[in-house]
DNA sequence: AATGAATGAGGATTCATTCAT
DNA sequence: GATGAATGAATCCTCATTCAT
C-alpha cells in the first residue's frame, strides 16, 4: 500500500511508536534551535545537528521549515491549554484560579524557556500580520492560544459574576494578564539573579488588586 | 581621497544639513520597511526602493543591514524615552504621572506603529539574548530602553515614598506596565476595530488600582 | 555469507527463476516509469512504487539506477533487433523486406510507446556522445542498435545488387528509414487523431519510390 | 522609477545594448552549456562558469534555470525558421526549394552542433508531452517550430500542385522530411568522418525522388 | 530476500555587499 | 555623491544509495 507525501505526514501522527518517537525528537531539537535562534537564523542544518540526525531526515517527517516551526510551536501551545485548564479548574474561587493560573504558567514558561524564546520571537509577527509564507500560522496557532486566553477570560468573568472583580472588559483584562505574565519571563531572561517568584509575586499583587472591587 | 570604513560612518555623524537629510530620510524608509517586514524578511531592495534611493546610496550613511536596523530603532527608542519624560514631567502627582505616561506611550505607539512592529518583533530576540551578530543591541539600544524605565521607575518611587502606591518592586513594577502598554498595540492590531481608548483605560485602570494603597 | 557487489551481479545474471521474473518485473516497471518522466525526472521511489516492490529490492537486481536504465533499454533494443529481423527474412524481395520492415518497427513502437518514450529521450545523447555517467549508454546498448541497422542494410544492399534500387549508401540510407520511422511515432505523440497507418503509408511510399530504379 | 521583476525581465528584451549583450552571452553560454549536457545534468555552476559570469548574473537575466534553457532554445529556432525561410524564397521551383531547404538547415545544424544537441535532447519529451514544469515548452517553441515546418509544407504543397510531387499529405512529408535532416546531424555526430554532403545527398535523392512524379 | 528509514552530497535560488561608472 | 550590475556565500530541499531489521 502506498501514501502520497501529504498523507505520509498524517499518518506520523498516528500512534506508530517508532515513527511517532522520532518525530517528537525533532520537535524537542527544533524547540530548541528555535529557541537559540531566528525562525531565519536556525538553518536546517543546525536543526538536523541538534537533534543529531540527517538534514534529510527532517523531511521525512516535516514538509518544510515552516511546517516544522509551525508544529513545534503548536506542540508547546497546547501543553500551555492544558496547563491552564489544569490550574483554572482547580481555583477554589475567581481570584483563586486566577492565581494559580500565574504560577501555572510561571512554571510552564520557566520550564520551557526556549519555547518561550521561539515563540515570542515569532509572536509579534503572528499578532501584526503581514507576513504571507507564514500567514497559516494563523490557522496554526489559532485555537490553542484561544482556549488558553478564553479560560482566563472565563475565571475573570466568573469573578466578574460574583461581584469580586471590578467591571472591566473580560478578555481585553485577560490579554493583558497574560503579557504581564510573559514579561516576567523576559525580566528573568534579562537579569537571571533576580527571583521569578517575586516577579511572579509583584503581577499577582497588581493584578488582583487592580481588579479587586475596594468598597 | 580616501576613507575606511570606520571613518566614513564616523563622517557621516557629523552635522552636515544635507548628508543628515539624507540619512534621516534613510531611516524613515527603513522604518516602514522593517515595518512591514521581518528583518530577515526586509531586503536592502526593498528598502532601496521605499526610500527611492540607490541600493548602493545606502551603504553611504550605514555600515550594514544591521547597522541601519539598529539605527532606526534607536532613533524610535530615544524618542519615546523624550515622550516619557514629558509625560512624567507635567504629572501632578505620581498617579497622574503614571497616567499621563501610560497615554502618551500608547499615543506615541499608534502613531508610530510600524516601529511598534519592527521593535517588538526583534525585542524578544532582544531580550533574551544569544543571537550573536545581533549581540550589541544591547549597547545600542539599552540606554534609550532603560531611559525610559527609569522614569517610569521613578514615578513609581516616587508614589511610595508619599505613600499613595502600593509597595512593590518599583522597577518590576515599572516594566509590568511597560509590557501592559505594549501589550494594547498588540490587541489594537489583532482586533483593529475594538477601541485603544477602552484598552488603555483597562490598563490604568487594573494599574493604578493595583498599585494603589487601600486601607 | 556475503558477497562483493560485483559477485551479487553475476548472481543475478543466473538462470533462478524466481530471481529473473522479479527482474523482469522491475525491468516492466522501470519501463512505465522511465516512459512517463525523463531519466532524471523519474526517481527511484516512483520506480518502486509502480513496480510494486520496496526501493531497496531493486539494488538487490541492479547495480544503480543507471544500471536499471540501461538494462531496461537493453532488453528493448534486443526485442526490436529480433522483430526486425523476423520481418525481413519474411520478405519476398528486397523492396518486400522494406515494407515489412517499416510496418513491423511501427506496430512495436506503437505498441511499446512507453519505449519510444524512454529510449528517444535519452537517444540524443547516446548519439551526441558526451555525458560522462552514461558514457557507457554505448556499450550496452550499440550491439543491438547495429544489429537493427545492419538488418535494414542487408535488405538495401540486396535490392541494389538485384539492380531494384538505386546506388546511395546503403548504410546512410537504412539509417535515413530509420529516423523516418521514428518520426512517425513522434507525429503520432504530437496529434493522436492522425492514422499512423496514414504516416506508415507515407514513409514507405517516400522511401520506396525514392529508392526504386525508375528508368 | 522602479519595475517589478517580471518588468525587468520584459526590459531586458529591449534594446539598452549592454543589457543586451550580457543577455546574449549567456544565451550562448547555456548553449554551449546544454549541449554538451542534459537539462538536468547541466548545473547552473556549469553554466556560470561557461558564460564566465557569477552564478547570480544568470539570475537577473532570467527568472530561473527554465526561463534561461527555454530562452536559449527559443532563439535558436527563430533563427532556424529564418534561415528556413530564405532558403524556400530563393527557390526557382518546388524542387529546387526543398534543395534549398535541406541544405541550409543541415549547414545551419552543422553550424550550431551544441543548438542540436541542446534542443533534440529534450525534443522527445517535448514531443511525448508530460513533463509538468517544462509545459510550457509549447507555448515558447512551438510558433517558431510550426513556422519552419509550415514553410517546407507550403514548398511541397506548391510542387504538388504544379504536378511535380507525387499527392501525399504534404505536412506529413514536411515533418519527414524534418526527421531526415536531422538525422543526418546524428549520424555526422556518431561517425564524424563521414562526409556530411555525402548524408545530404543521400536524404536529398531520397526524399525528392520519393515525391517527384515519375509517369 | 525484502524493506524503507536514514543519510548527506549536490543543486537551484536569494540577497547583502562591492565597485566601476 | 549616487548608482545598480555583478558577485558568490549561504540556504532550503531532493533523491540515489545504504543498511539494520
Amino acid at each position: 500500500m502506498r501514501f502520497t507525501k501529504a498523507e505520509k505526514m498524517v499518518r506520523n501522527k498516528s500512534s506508530n511508536p517508532q515513527k511517532t518517537d522520532r518525530r517528537e525528537e525533532i520537535l524537542d531539537g527544533a524547540e530548541r534551535a528555535f529557541g537559540r535562534k531566528h525562525y531565519h537564523e536556525a538553518t536546517m542544518d543546525d536543526i538536523a545537528e541538534v537533534v543529531g540526525v540527517g538534514k534529510g531526515t527532517i523531511y521525512l517527517y516535516f514538509a518544510s521549515k515552516e511546517d516544522l516551526f509551525l508544529s513545534a510551536a503548536e506542540r508547546k501551545l497546547s501543553q500551555l491549554a492544558e496547563i491552564t485548564r489544569a490550574a483554572s479548574e482547580s481555583g477554589s474561587d475567581a481570584a483563586d484560579a486566577i492565581r494559580r493560573i500565574v504560577h501555572a504558567q510561571l512554571d510552564f514558561f520557566v520550564a520551557n524557556i526556549e519555547f518561550v524564546r521561539m515563540l515570542f520571537v515569532q509572536l509579534g509577527n503572528f499578532h501584526l500580520g503581514e507576513s504571507q509564507s507564514l500567514s497559516d500560522i494563523r490557522q496554526r496557532w489559532l485555537p490553542a492560544m484561544l482556549q488558553t486566553i478564553n479560560l482566563t477570560t472565563s475565571a475573570i468573568e466568573r469573578g466578574q459574576s460574583e461581584g469580586a472583580f471590578r467591571n472591566v472588559p473580560a478578555r481585553d483584562a485577560a490579554m493583558t494578564l497574560d503579557a504581564m505574565i510573559r514579561n516576567c519571563v523576559f525580566m528573568q531572561a534579562l537579569d537571571p539573579f533576580t527571583d521569578l517568584a517575586t516577579k511572579g509575586q509583584v503581577v499577582e499583587t497588581i493584578f488582583l488588586e487592580g481588579m479587586l472591587n475596594h468598597e
